[in-house]
RNA sequence: UGGGGUAUGGUGUAACGGUAGCACGAGUGACUCUGACUCACUUAGUCUAGGUUCAAAUCCUAGUACCCCAACCA
């Protein structure tokens, strides 16, 4: 190879993303300092708040910093964000854990750096409070939050305060007031003194602690005050040693203020602890990536939230929702949505994702994966009018093919067959449209694994319509190949392959067939309202006839029925009562054709 | 109006002054016991206008468009 003309250029294992090129810069000046083991230090974190259920663009972050760790040796903390006890549940807690565990990102794994509260940091961050206040970096301030909404000031006109000169020792009367609980809610907060001028709004003197008398779902009653994002944030990173911390593009107007907490902090602090204040601090570094965003969808949790009160959907697991925990009900895998996430990329270029993408993710795993199976999902009964009466065989039936391609078994298993079947109501067509190559009068076709039958004729209730169709099978073609002749060559050839089951031996079952819970491409830009495209269509349950191989599938399992798409054993589900949701159709290039 | 960001095919992403590449989608064809998978080919792009340079997606200047910010949310 040439000398590139510069370091990364042409290398296989540059860095794919500007995440990495930070990371691989600081790496090579060891600017976060080393590992025991001499490796450069690289510690991410996922900081959720429990106040809702995680989804895919949580999925993003989390692949992100998990990923991140695990390229360069590092580790990951998992963290409550928990500074908001208004909002935040147990239930919300344990389901993230569950989720970002299943995603793979293993807080206790090789990787894990453990799992956090930033409640478990309020006793610190309350002395480092008292410290700014001596410091002179901040006071109690008893405007109401309407009164310093209008004291905000514009742009151009600075805000105000009438308390920002109140004394360094009256501030820390009241503060240690607040913390006793003497005050209620509202009625004063520590603010941090900044910048009441700067055309940086967040830096016009932001609250650092406000009043909220409220039961912590982590901490309990042990506290009345409760620290703003902005003031705890750094914190939690700086007191785990995190060096990238890394969040989404909203918080670039909060960087300065991330950096002033922590420097301030740091001011009269000294690297060997001597002085007044002591020892520095850690200062991570703050960085922010785009959001994962698909279409066709909502992920703001407060409207995640409301249809699952409003019972839109069956809940935050509902397999039409965008959250983890509805993908992993839906039938989506970790694998698939890590290697979505991995081929998206990672920018700071706000974009839509199609949702295609996640479709194809979850296929493109599923395919290499899913065990095979044929089942019906609207029955059309078919009768092998030359088939022996009572007569029932066992065939061959692979249940991997791709595997089998790529060099594997595949593995087989017996499919039972009779004179009495269902096919697919869609695979026939009394008279058939161009380039339909399925089951019609006078047509052959194949069944799978089975035999190449023949239409002979139709029956049709009062109405019309056709109640069942009748065949005859080629007793020569049993496997589902054509008989050899001369040369080995097959004597002829069928266009078409049914999936089919045996009426006598298949097992009923429910599926769910879903669509995406909105029609609009990005819901509620036309009105303003997102709930003005819901999809009425998006939950179809229909009853089917199932290979019977599968009466004992566990919730979870996941299958292909062929022809269909990929399948999911609902949690519903109960060995006498089967639920399967569709998990993804197939890519149906006959349904293109049809539509002309 | 002030501050902070971002602009490359339909979509997502690469390029770090030197051949605009990759993936997905779409189209065509091959293969096929899943109209799936796989394979081949095709398609189509640097926000605009100036400038610097032998050479600009990349550097400079001026515009334009879009996103975020004036919670005691995160």
């Amino acid at each position: 190879m040439t000398t590139p003309d510069h370091p990364h250029a042409n290398s296989p294992d540059r860095p794919r993303n500007f995440l990495e090129e930070i990371i691989e810069q600081d790496n090579a000046a060891k600017a976060w300092g080393t590992w025991p083991d001499g490796r450069p230090r690289v510690h991410t974190r996922f900081p959720p708040e429990p106040n809702g259920y995680l989804h895919i663009g949580h999925a993003k972050s989390i692949c992100l910093n998990f990923g991140l760790a695990k390229k360069y040796g590092g580790k990951f903390n998992l963290r409550f964000d928990d500074t908001n006890p208004v909002k935040e549940e147990r239930e919300y807690i344990e389901a993230i854990k569950r989720d970002v565990k299943w995603l793979g990102a293993d807080w206790e794994g090789p990787h894990g750096g453990g799992l956090f509260h930033a409640s478990d940091c309020f006793e610190h961050m309350y002395a480092f409070a008292e410290e700014l206040v001596k410091k002179g970096k901040a006071y109690v301030c008893q405007l109401s939050a309407d009164e310093v909404s209008k004291r905000r000031g514009t742009p151009q006109i600075p805000a105000t305060s009438p308390h920002r000169d109140r004394p360094t020792d009256e501030s820390l009367r009241l503060l240690r007031e607040m913390r006793d609980g003497k005050h209620p809610n509202g009625s004063m907060t520590l603010r941090a003194k900044i910048d009441l001028a700067s055309p940086n709004f967040n830096l016009r003197d932001p609250v650092m602690y406000r009043i909220l008398h409220e039961e912590h779902p982590h901490a309990g009653a042990t506290w009345c005050i409760y620290p703003m994002y902005d003031w705890a944030h750094g914190f939690e990173d700086s007191l785990e040693g995190i060096t990238h911390s890394i969040c989404t593009l909203e918080f670039e107007d909060h960087r300065p203020l991330y950096h002033w907490f922590i420097d301030s902090v740091n001011e009269g602090r000294t690297a060997d602890g001597s002085g007044p204040w002591g020892k520095r601090i850690h200062h991570p570094r703050q960085i922010e990536f785009a959001k994962f965003r698909p279409t066709y969808t909502i992920l703001s949790k407060r409207n995640l939230l409301k249809m699952v009160e409003d019972k839109v959907v069956s809940g935050w697991d509902d397999p039409r929702m965008p959250t983890i925990a509805g993908l992993r009900r839906r039938g989506y895998t970790p694998e698939a949505i890590r290697a979505l996430m991995e081929d998206v990329g990672v920018t700071k270029v706000e974009s839509f994702i199609d949702l295609g993408r996640m479709e194809n993710a979850v296929r493109d795993h599923l395919n290499k994966v899913a065990p095979r199976a044929m089942c019906v999902l609207r029955p059309l009964k078919v009768v092998i009018e030359n088939w022996p009466a009572g007569h029932v065989e066992h065939l061959d039936f692979v249940v991997n093919p791709e595997e089998q391609a790529r060099g594997g078994s595949g593995g087989t298993r017996k499919v039972p067959f009779s004179g009495t079947l269902y096919i697919e109501q869609e695979d026939f067509m009394e008279v058939p449209a161009k380039k339909f190559f399925r089951l019609a009068p006078g047509q052959e076709v194949r069944l799978r694994w089975a035999y190449f039958i023949k239409c002979v004729g139709v029956d049709k209730d009062a109405a019309g319509n056709v109640t069942q169709v009748r065949c005859t099978y080629d007793p020569a073609t049993r496997g589902g190949d054509a008989p050899l002749g001369e040369g080995g060559l097959p004597t002829r050839k069928v266009k078409g392959t049914l999936h089919w089951v045996s009426a006598a031996h298949a097992i009923p079952f429910t599926a769910r067939l879903f669509d995406r819970l909105f029609t609009a491409e990005h819901p509620g830009e036309r009105t303003g309202n997102h709930m003005d495209d819901l999809n009425p269509n998006s939950l179809e349950v229909v009853q089917g006839w199932a290979d019977p191989a599968l009466k004992d599938a566990r919730p979870g399992d996941k299958f292909q029925f062929e022809r269909l798409g990929y399948f999911c054993v609902d949690p519903d589900s109960t060995p006498s009562s089967l639920v399967f949701n569709r998990t993804v159709t197939l890519k149906d290039a006959w349904a293109k054709v049809a539509k002309e």
